[in-house]
DNA sequence: CTACGTTACGCAAACGGTTGCCGCAAGGAA
DNA sequence: TTCCTTGCGGCAACCGTTTGCGTAACGTAG
């Protein structure tokens, strides 16, 4: 079918190991030969088949992602992250949506694991002892997850809601609402004791809303919520969520930004396009996504033994036109 | 380090072959010999390597995406279409995100080629002679890019670029801009095109624009030409475009809808959110994914000797709140 | 009881590279 | 000239599975 190592070895009359060696470990061999090889392989077309290649040396040039769901558009800019830096190590990407179903995940992850050199996982909805079996498949690091023992990078939210916070008490909102995500998301945990000890902090009143999917719909479900209740600015668990709450309340006739201030997490490439556009926090999914590649590809190299390394980034607040100072009459 | 086929043979005492066939070819063996290495192996939790089972079988499991630009919000929902699809076919995906950078398009797809069992490309910017030489790669399919002798699907946009012609001349419009996108597009050809007939055949005045790039910010620099301009609506190369385009009028004080209608091309997540909701071309893209995964194993399947399929995809216009009738001043 | 057909399993050769080890030849030193 | 070193390249094992073929054991029929 294609051309093989076998091929050139026949057709410059030397053995499959000298070619071999002469394409990939280039000291091991004379220059000229070498130079001759791989002039034979080039002309001939000769592509390494990168499966055979695996099975011995055991380095697949792959590298295992798994999101929860490519279509949430706080993901595509991690997925691209790692792309591009697997990329500039030469690696691909495999990647798996696990559909926001958390059980497929380990049986996904398991069936990967032979033909990838590292897994990187996205799984802010599995719960943590699902995790902990996750977690034998070194190398693997998770990303906005805190597992024991295994690599991470999390993001750390409790800068970006302080800022958050503080912008609003600065706009003279007393009464905030928070809309919660998902009940199992341990990034909704994070946010919730966040902004729990943020309103604290600065002594605002925090009325809770939710749980609820990350998802459009259920932000407009939550607007008539948060309408009929008296807070004057809302924090929602993600820019989904808070870009379905503003529909609504535009719907509905209410101005988001001079009536009610809304700010989102997650500050995905919709906030600046929403009208208006959202204030929210800044969540640095690609550099997690780059930074999860670089720990992966470290744990492949020292096979394991170094001690799992934890990323912190931090999180701030972007502001855009959504939130506005409180109204004189509330 | 892992569990083989060999561990599981010295523990039941049978060779590897038979533990082979008891696991993937059931009716080769006895049944109480195949229970018992099936419960033997779960035991002993055995995963298959699925790099030494491609080595031999030639098949892979995978399929190879390539697109353009994963952040670009008209493609994640093809890539979770494909992945879906792949998916419940066993299949898993590799994905490349080439950038916008056509060039590595040929050598990504080179390396990939011998580890999947199939190629999608998404690639609405490289050029024609390019393609061909990708085409060699079979199986592959194109997805809104027809290449000659290659399989693809296609996406017409005709037919929506009519209906929404004709719901602007229903409005009132006799004087309608038309956004370019990048000028080696296939796609803006095929849409350019398309504008072109549907407005002679409504007696509409056409102006064209551009080319602009698929991004926020060129609908940005786009809002102030079309405002500077005598067209009463717009249609716009895709929906990032159209966004922008929108965001900069809000700004300007014109009101999208009564002031100007705007279309887009795409109907990506974000037309629903937007503000005003946006008018847009429906391009049915996870239709697409999903029957380029189905052609590209079939491909996979019938070794290349049936002619390539060609499926055409039709668009049609959803109309929301950024379409008016034309003021009656203009 | 022999002969033949089944069934159930094992042997061994692939698949296409990689890599440890060894032999051999050439060059330098003694 | 002889011995040792060094560098180059070949041999063969191996990675973990699949699969064609062969064969032992068993059952059935003649």
């Amino acid at each position: 079918m294609s051309v093989t190592l076998a091929d050139i070895a026949r057709a410059t009359g030397l053995s499959a190991s000298t070619v071999s060696r002469a394409l990939s470990d280039p000291d091991k061999v004379n220059p000229r030969t070498r130079d001759r090889v791989r002039k034979i392989a080039q002309d001939m077309g000769y592509v390494p088949n990168q499966v055979a290649r695996s099975l011995t040396s055991g380095r697949n040039d792959l590298i295992g992602l798994i999101v929860p769901d490519i279509a949430n558009p706080f993901f595509p800019p991690i997925i691209k992250a790692v792309q591009a830096r697997a990329s500039a190590k030469g690696k691909t990407v495999l990647i798996a949506d696990v559909d926001e179903h958390p059980s497929d995940e380990i049986q996904r992850a398991r069936v990967m694991r032979k033909r990838v050199d590292g897994l990187v996982v996205v799984s802010p909805r599995t719960p943590d002892d699902r995790l902990d079996q996750l977690a034998e498949l070194r190398p693997i690091v998770f990303v906005n997850r805190e597992v024991k023992g295994a690599a991470s990078v999390i993001i750390e939210d409790s800068e970006g809601m302080r800022e958050a916070v503080e912008h609003l008490t600065a706009l003279g909102h007393r009464r905030v609402g928070y809309l919660n995500g998902p009940r199992r998301s341990w990034s909704n945990t994070q946010r919730q004791n966040a902004v729990r000890e943020a309103c604290a902090a600065h002594g605002v009143d925090l009325v809770e809303f939710g749980p609820f999917e990350p998802q459009i719909q259920a932000g407009v479900r939550a607007a008539d919520l948060v309408h009929a209740s008296d807070v004057t600015a809302v924090i929602a668990y993600d820019d989904m969520i808070a870009l379905g709450l503003m529909a609504r309340l535009n719907e509905r006739g209410v101005r988001v930004g001079p009536d009610i201030s809304v700010i989102g997490i997650d500050d995905s490439p919709m906030s600046g396009m929403a009208y208006p556009t959202l204030t929210s926090i800044h969540v640095p999914g690609s550099e997690a996504g780059a930074r999860a590649v670089d720990i992966v590809l470290d744990l492949a190299d020292t096979a394991g033994d170094a001690e799992p390394a934890v990323v912190q980034l931090e999180t701030r607040l972007i502001v855009r036109s959504s939130t506005s100072p409180v109204r004189p009459d509330r």
